[in-house]
DNA sequence: GGCCTGCATGGGC
DNA sequence: TGCCCATGCAGGC
């Protein structure tokens, strides 16, 4: 046979002809992943699909189409591709295929497992092995029994296969050349378990089982059950239940899809539900796609049902993969197995632990622990080089996939995404996808019905109802897109409540990568730092009780109430399904009645409504049509601060419980919340979630068009230096950088001196320090309050300067990079919590707090655009890191910043800057004294003056220069308590506690 | 000191 | 109880 020969030279590769030609032609692929290649002869046979007619006519295995009956040399590599097993029997070539609209997803290539020895001892075979990716044994020791696969396949999907009893040996033809690859076990084995087909696509996804083609929305639209969600869903029966569909049944086909051919892996269609102890010898089982197998109890050599993968491992591609993996309409997609990385695996080691199972199923078999080579392509076709290879682990192995940190760095990949591994036919190359954690809050629906327990698949939109407490997830599900082709029809409002209850938990930061079928089994209790705290588990279950809140049923369409286990849930029909609506105040005014105040999101204003009325989700004081004297952002707002105060009750409620709550976190914990919010920041951003295993990451990922200096500079310092002329962002930030540096070390030099007659005024009393705390708090709260969960300005309401710079704040990998590093940093942490035993430090905070003055400057900073743009942009500041970086390391700024750490134990402020690090040390109270006495003048001018001066920009020093330390707006909020007519910042009602005032 | 390698450990199932 | 596998860690480079 031609594959038997040795291409040499420019011989043609058909050892029937072995011309010399200059040029060759592509034939089929070789088990080397090259191919054959061909002379024009040759390769116009091949071409034409006539090679083994004028080559193999004599050889064995040819078989008639069961349509056509054109005779097909099923035996053959060379036409290994152009026919389809058919469920009953038989083959059909691809062109009836086709026409005939059935396609069987025979899976082309079954695991490797079922033909060879489970044990690691079955891989003694290695030299038979190519290490190149795809075109390893399984498919070429399992051809054979494609050829005379002759059972009735569709009774066996209803009946329970049994070993040995429908294939016999002396049925397959033997004689062809891959099956001399098997030793006589192996072949005897591989007879013994029947094989079936191929799969060959191409049919625009009509699926004989429903399970191939991946057109889950299609499959949603038409078939009733999802098999392979079914296998989820009843992963806790006792029997299996096959639930297959039939393809005829989903014929609207999207052309996107038209193109993807899926072979779906037996795990992946599995419907087997089964546990794995249960799926022994002599059980029946049913094959990938939906076929059945015959499995001899036999390879079970340890009782174990080793050729099932555990459900975590079970592909799940999505149309963007497939479509990304398809571009060739001709190629077969096999997913194979998809793993989520841990720590471990995104860590630096760039060794990727395989799930043992898989790695024996579908990864060449190694029996030497350097193993082999394995050639794989991303998504993007870049192929990589990865060594595949094990370690002894009691008297087991571990494998591992070696060197694949560039790989995932250039997926931007981290901990919690999931990589996939597939393998494309007729090429079997290898490919390794990837689907980024936000992802996985839809593609994992599935998964999560593993994780309920219940053992019923769960879809958020199987249903046809949604229930209300879940609908912006699943909506947010939904946009996504993978979720949306995974359906089962039969989902159960309460399976759909508690899936969206995880979903809505994973969304909100709770460790979305968590899938829970194995407790902690991807984020282990040694994955402490890929673990949220609880305490922010409950504050975020909080939020999500919050955004619950936030919606609104329509105006059509009354809901129906479905109790749960005593709770009651909402549902809607679809067409109707709840909106989100605009977070507002319930109250009761004067008169008794009950209305609502909502905030004007241009003003910030808080407007008076009726309660029945439905707000949108963007509400504006022009829709304020039932009072018109307050349909316009100009008119004042009539909420006063006292009122605002007392509208916010759970401020200071929540204020005191997290205060109890807080002293017991240590400053470790406060790590994960701070993770937490960064990655609900981020979720809430509706990009990519960044998984909290980015905890764990050293080097955060940078995003692609980042223009931070990491990003923008070479790597490694290498690349051509920047001249002292040049005046590209790098260098005008390094600039600006040390020129603030210098003016604020002579500031702070020049407010030094009269630090000691300043700190004398200082009220000093730490016993009010929780009152401080307290006010801390209370604008933590009201940011959560808004809906924007940002900073509330001296409005009362978000500043979208603020919310843009703790937006940034948190997508800058370098800024969590840092706080990240503080909280690693045994020095720093000892400083922060000595700060809280500094009495000079709690005077300090005390009278801060106390000042509305102070106040006003910590807020306003915020909203000083200069200011913030220096603050990024020292971030973005090699030196300003190399200077923070430095300053850790130096002991008299270590003790320095010994005693001026946030008071605030066990929590950590996203709004600390580094700079104000500075002005909150004892070094520079007098600085703060100076700037309070300064403004407090200033103020008083101004007052005196117009008394309106909200807006105005001063820099503390007077000076022009910007300066991150003195950048300070004195605004109009300062004037709140004076001014009920103001909007009164959250933060300051907050502030206005009765012992406060 | 940092990285790599190979193995050990231990929690989860 | 045994297996899987995430992670720790010692030793070598």
């Amino acid at each position: 046979m031609a594959s038997s020969a040795a291409a040499s030279g420019n011989a043609c590769f058909n050892s029937n002809c072995k011309e010399f030609v200059e040029k060759t032609r592509k034939g089929w692929r070789r088990r080397t992943g090259e191919f054959a290649e061909l002379c024009d002869r040759c390769g116009s046979a091949y071409d034409d699909g006539k090679f083994c007619d004028a080559f193999h006519l004599n050889s064995s295995g040819w078989r008639s189409c069961e349509s056509c009956g054109k005779q097909i040399h099923c035996g053959c590599i060379v036409s290994f591709h152009t026919f389809v097993l058919l469920d009953a029997g038989g083959i059909e070539c691809i062109a009836c295929a086709r026409k005939s609209f059935i396609l069987t997803p025979n899976p082309a290539w079954p695991p490797p497992s079922l033909f060879l020895p489970l044990q690691p001892e079955r891989i003694k075979d290695v030299n038979n092995w190519n290490p190149i990716a795809g075109s390893g044994p399984v498919p070429w020791r399992q051809a054979p029994s494609l050829f005379n696969a002759s059972t009735n396949q569709n009774e066996l999907q209803h009946k329970a296969p049994f070993p040995e009893t429908t294939v016999s040996i002396d049925k397959l033809n033997l004689s062809e050349r891959p099956f001399a690859l098997l030793s006589d076990n192996n072949r005897k084995d591989s007879c013994e378990k029947l094989m079936i087909g191929k799969l060959k696509i191409g049919v625009p996804g009509t699926l004989e089982n429903g399970y191939a083609g991946f057109n889950r929305e299609e499959a949603h639209k038409s078939c009733t059950s999802a098999p392979w969600q079914s296998s989820y869903a009843n992963s806790d029966l006792s029997a299996p239940s096959f639930c297959l569909t039939v393809g005829s049944a989903c014929k609207n086909e999207p052309t996107v899809h038209s193109k993807v051919s899926v072979s779906v892996p037996q795990q992946t269609t599995l419907p087997i539900p089964l546990p794995l102890g249960k799926q022994l010898g002599g059980h029946a089982t049913v094959d990938s796609a939906g076929e059945t197998q015959v499995r001899s109890s036999k390879i079970r050599g340890d009782g174990r049902g080793k050729n099932q993968l555990l459900p975590r491992y079970w592909p799940r591609i999505t149309d963007q993969e497939l479509r990304r993996l398809s571009e060739d309409s001709n190629s077969v997609i096999t997913p194979l197995f998809e793993k989520m990385l841990s720590a471990s695996d995104a860590g630096r080691i760039g060794r990727l632990v395989l799930p043992k199972k898989c790695a024996e199923a579908y990864f060449p078999p190694i029996s030497n622990p350097e193993g082999l080579p394995l050639k794989m392509q991303d998504l993007k076709g870049k192929e990589w080089m990865f060594q595949f290879r094990f370690w002894p682990n009691n008297n087991s192995r571990m494998y591992v996939l070696e060197g694949v940190t560039p790989c995932i760095q250039s997926m931007q990949l981290q901990a919690g995404d999931i990589v996939t591994f597939s393998r494309i036919e007729p090429e079997g190359k290898l490919v390794m996808g990837c689907r980024k954690a936000s992802n996985i809050l839809t593609t994992d629906q599935g998964s999560e019905a593993c994780c309920n327990g219940n053992g019923v698949a769960t879809n958020g939109n199987a249903s046809t109802k949604h229930t209300k407490f879940s609908e912006e997830v699943l909506a947010n599900s939904t946009k996504k897109g993978f979720s949306s082709t995974t359906h089962v029809a039969a989902t159960s409002a309460r399976d759909e409540t508690k899936m969206s209850d995880d979903l809505v938990n994973e969304s909100l930061g709770n460790n979305r990568p968590i899938r829970c079928k194995r407790k902690g089994s991807t984020m282990g209790s040694k994955r402490k730092r890929l673990r949220v705290d609880n305490d922010n588990l409950v504050e975020l279950k909080v939020t999500v009780v919050q955004a619950q809140g936030l919606m609104r049923p329509p105006s059509s369409g009354a809901p129906t109430v479905i109790v749960i286990e005593g709770c009651e849930f909402e549902e809607y029909e679809q067409e109707d399904a709840p909106i989100i609506g605009r977070p507002t105040i319930s109250h009761m005014d004067q008169l008794g009645e009950k209305i609502q105040w909502v905030q004007c999101e241009d003003c910030f204003k808080w407007r008076k409504v009726p309660d029945n009325v439905d707000l949108p989700s963007r509400w504006t004081c022009s829709d304020n049509s039932r009072d018109p004297e307050r349909s316009m952002c100009s008119a004042v707002q009539e909420l006063t601060a006292d009122h605002l105060r007392d509208l916010l009750p759970h401020i200071n409620k929540a204020s005191k419980k997290r205060k109890a709550s807080k002293q017991e976190m240590d400053l470790v914990e406060t790590l994960d919340g701070l993770d937490a919010l960064a990655h609900l920041a981020i979720l809430e951003e509706g990009e990519t979630l960044t998984a909290s295993p980015q905890a764990t990451t050293k080097h955060p990922r940078h995003r692609p068009g980042c223009t931070c200096i990491v990003c923008i500079q070479p790597p490694s310092g290498k690349g051509p230096k920047h001249k002292q002329s040049c005046d590209c962002n790098v260098c005008k930030s390094v600039k600006r950088r040390f020129k603030t540096l210098m003016l604020k070390r002579e500031k702070k030099l020049s407010e030094k001196e009269a630090e000691a007659t300043c700190q004398k005024l200082q009220p000093q009393s730490a016993g009010q320090l929780l009152d401080a705390d307290d006010i801390q708090e209370s604008i933590d709260d009201a940011a959560h309050l808004s809906p924007q969960h940002g900073e509330l300005n001296n409005e009362g309401s978000v500043d979208p300067n603020y919310l843009n710079e703790k937006k940034s704040s948190v997508d800058d990998p370098n800024y969590l990079n840092e706080k990240k590093s503080s909280v690693d940093d045994p020095n720093y942490l000892n400083e922060k919590k000595s700060s809280v035993d500094d009495p000079n430090y709690l005077s300090e905070k005390k009278s801060s707090v106390d000042d509305p003055n102070s106040l006003n400057e910590e807020e306003s900073s915020v909203d000083d655009a200069n200011c913030l743009n220096e603050k990024k942009s020292s971030v973005d500041d090699p030196n300003y890191v190399d200077e923070r970086k430095s300053s850790v390391d130096d002991p008299n700024y270590l003790k320095e910043k010994k005693s001026s750490a946030s008071p605030f134990k066990g929590e950590f402020d996203l709004n600390a800057k580094p700079e104000r690090d500075d002005e909150l040390s004892p070094g520079s109270d007098s600085g703060s004294m100076i700037r309070i006495i300064k403004r407090a003048a200033e103020q008083y001018v101004r007052h005196c003056e117009n008394g309106s001066s909200v807006g105005n920009q001063i820099n503390g020093d007077g000076a022009g220069e910007t300066n991150p330390s003195n950048c300070v707006i004195v605004s109009g909020s300062q004037q709140a308590d004076v001014d009920h007519n103001r909007p009164l910042p959250i933060s300051t009602a907050a502030s206005l506690a009765p012992n406060d005032q």
